[in-house]
Formats: structure tokens, sequence, C-alpha cells
DNA sequence: GGTACTGTTCGACTGTAATCGAACAGTACC
DNA sequence: GGTACTGTTCGATTACAGTCGAACAGTACC
């Protein structure tokens, strides 16, 4: 988990509204977390998400949930996920 | 001061560079800083680092030193400056 | 004033990320 | 099997950031 992919991930406002749905809540389904955008275009963010470390997805029947890996980030670059969602 | 301009600032590897040169000692000039590049291409970030937030300038001359904002930086995003500089 | 240096600004080019629609794969349910 | 749904993949388009060279502004020093 290296910094520099942590930051590709964040710095773009889709994937920072995306971080601070799931910090609000529990995991969640794809089209709960971005109901407005295009399928292609929110498939594009969930891989730059899991690949760069951000979140993990749990499959269930046809149903992707995604999941914070919040534990993972705070005890790897502690701070940064809270200067994230606190603004 | 905005996490996402920071978060702009910091994802790119040059300015990434730039920040751990200046995290490592004190203030440079702009040349010490990034000798190999061109000057209009580093004066672009210069711009993007002061203007985000990373840095502050001083001029003494012809000579413009860069100065980390790191008292700043650390209050305001705590955790953020140290997991760039730790890696 | 003239020369040498530092950094800025401008225009142009290039590469890449974000976006979309369409076709597809997989699952659920009838 | 057929239909409906979720998310992926592909190709194409678009927007923008990074890069460069050239011209410029400001300072220093002779």
């Amino acid at each position: 988990m290296r910094i520099e992919d942590v930051l590709v991930a964040l710095d773009n406002p889709v994937r920072l509204r995306v971080i601070r749905t799931l910090a609000a809540g529990e995991e969640m389904t794809c089209q709960e977390i971005l109901p407005d955008m295009t399928k292609s275009s929110a498939s594009h963010h969930w891989r730059v998400l899991c690949e760069n470390g951000i979140v993990e997805q749990r499959r269930e029947g046809r149903y992707l949930y995604l999941r914070l890996r919040r534990a993972d980030l705070d005890s790897r670059f502690p701070g940064v996920l809270d200067a994230v969602t606190n603004g």
C-alpha cells in the first residue's frame, strides 16, 4: 500500500464523494453510492478505489457491496482518512 | 485551506519529490530543488504548490526560496504530511 | 548601459483520466 | 429457457494537466 496510489485515488471529486459516503455508514451497494452516474463511469471509479487500496468489495448475488478499508488506512497512514472525511 | 486542494497538489510525482526534498532540509532555492527540469515546468509546479497551501515563497534578490508550510499543514490536517514524507 | 542570472508567462503539443453508449457476463427469478 | 437486473469491458470522445521553447520581467553586478 503506497501513499502515491492512495493519493491518486483521493484526487478526484467523485471518488472523494464515494469515500465520504462510505465513511458515514457501513457497506453499501454500488448503485446506492452513485445512483446518478453512468454504470461504466462508476465501474471505472470502483476499480481505481479497489486497486489503490481504499475500498474492498464483497459480492452477494448480483449485488456488489463496497466497504471502506478504514482500519488498514488508519494504521498505515494515520490521519489521512480523517482529513478527507472531516473536510 | 481545503483538503481537496491539498490532494490536487500531492497527486503528482514531481511535486511529491519537491515536498520530500523540502521536508528533509530547510528552505531552498527553486533551482536547488529541481535542477534537471525546465524552468517553465518547474514554475508551473511552484504555482500549484503555493496556491494550494503546501509551500510559501520568500524572495531574496533574484532568488526565490521555497519553504514547506509544515506547521500549517500539520495543524490543519495532522498526519497527511507525515504520510507523504515517511512513504 | 550592458551582461548574466532567476523565475514567469505565453502558445502549442502530448498524454492521460473521465465520461458515455453499447455490447457483454453473471446472477436471480418466473 | 426467457426476462430483468447488477456491474464489466470496449471503443470513442472530451477535458485537462504536464511539458517544452521562446520571449519577457526583474534583479545583480560589471
